[in-house]
DNA sequence: TCTTGCGTTCGAGCGCGCTCGAAGGCATAG
DNA sequence: CTATGCCTTCGAGCGCGCTCGAACGCAAGA
């Protein structure tokens, strides 16, 4: 089934470890069947944000939410599905400014789609420089705990290029010397 | 030779596009041949951070640098390795109380190994764990691109649940049903 | 009746990581 | 001699994204 495809590229994106991931997973099964109304508590809940957040994003005019007889806020299911966008994006390192700037072009209409998509792709290409800087900074922080460990293969001169480890300290030598300082 | 391993792995890992990935990994060939000195200019610029915040490390206690005559900083190659260090660190994202008690471990010794391996052991997850979150916004992100540009698969009510988008509207559908406020 | 619990608004406060400004020292160029 | 340019210290300020406290309202349960 095409769903099972999707679940199952979305599961190798993340990893197979963890709960984080399982997690992840159903927030996002989940949004195929949202209740008709939440409340405050309910959503921040599904988000895994507090309810103090969620009244700064509507003062931020991220979203507007209808109140109830009480003036308690009732979230119908267009404004979590914004909300669960909003917040993958906080999530993935969109500004709030960015975020403000989207939404106003969301309001404003269909003719914004455009400019909508450019936000949306230079966000991406942010997203991905991101991930190739964490990439290399695990490549160095995984050769340094190997090191500090004494499982050191071949290529240890070179690496210490990557970590900062003083690349002429050999792996036989004392700890000491073969991590200068780090 | 061992060293072009490296740098094709690192290559590998930092994907082939834009100047990014090659600024990276010329820093990370300099480290190989440090001056002996540097002055707090020549590091900034090296590390591509502000002399502000080289004094701001200091102050912090994560390095000590020297001075001159004229009271000028002068950076000795361990102090520069301990920064490219520290900066690396900082980038990946690990937080200035973590790395000020990383560094107090290295200055109390060689018998705080262990304690420093679990920090490393620690950080290392937490980039996993961030690698892994930003993979599935871009997924997410990269999806809501493609629909917005109508050029969409046959699994668009599947991923919908992912992108926050209404799994309801259907490809062919105006886009300002398919993508409902956002 | 009174407590508990969840909600409201408003504005202030906080933690982080810088970032900057002021006031001054020293050295080289014109 | 003076202007420039880069450096120093110190403390204050800032931008971001929440986070919290105060003071209050309403409603269900003991």
């Amino acid at each position: 089934m095409a769903t099972d495809d999707l679940m199952t590229r979305a599961l190798e994106a993340l990893g197979d470890d963890g709960p984080l991931s399982v997690e992840a997973i159903h927030r996002l099964a989940d949004l195929a069947d949202l209740p008709e109304t939440m409340t405050i508590a309910e959503v921040a809940d599904l988000l895994d944000i507090s309810p103090h957040t969620l009244r700064y994003y509507e003062r931020a005019g991220l979203v507007e939410v209808a109140r109830d007889g009480n003036g308690h806020r009732v979230y119908d299911a267009g404004a979590v599905r914004r909300l669960v966008f909003l917040t993958r994006m906080r999530l993935s390192g969109m500004p709030m400014r960015d975020l403000q700037h989207y939404i106003s072009l969301v309001d404003a209409g269909g003719r914004t789609v455009p400019e909508r998509l450019d936000v949306l792709v230079e966000h991406r290409d942010t997203i991905r420089r991101r991930i190739r800087e964490l990439t290399l900074s695990l490549t160095a922080v995984e050769y340094k705990i190997a090191t500090y460990g004494g499982s050191t293969g071949p290529d240890v001169q070179a690496l210490g290029a990557i970590t900062g480890t003083d690349r002429t300290a050999l792996p036989d030598e004392p700890l000491r010397r073969a991590l200068p300082a780090e």
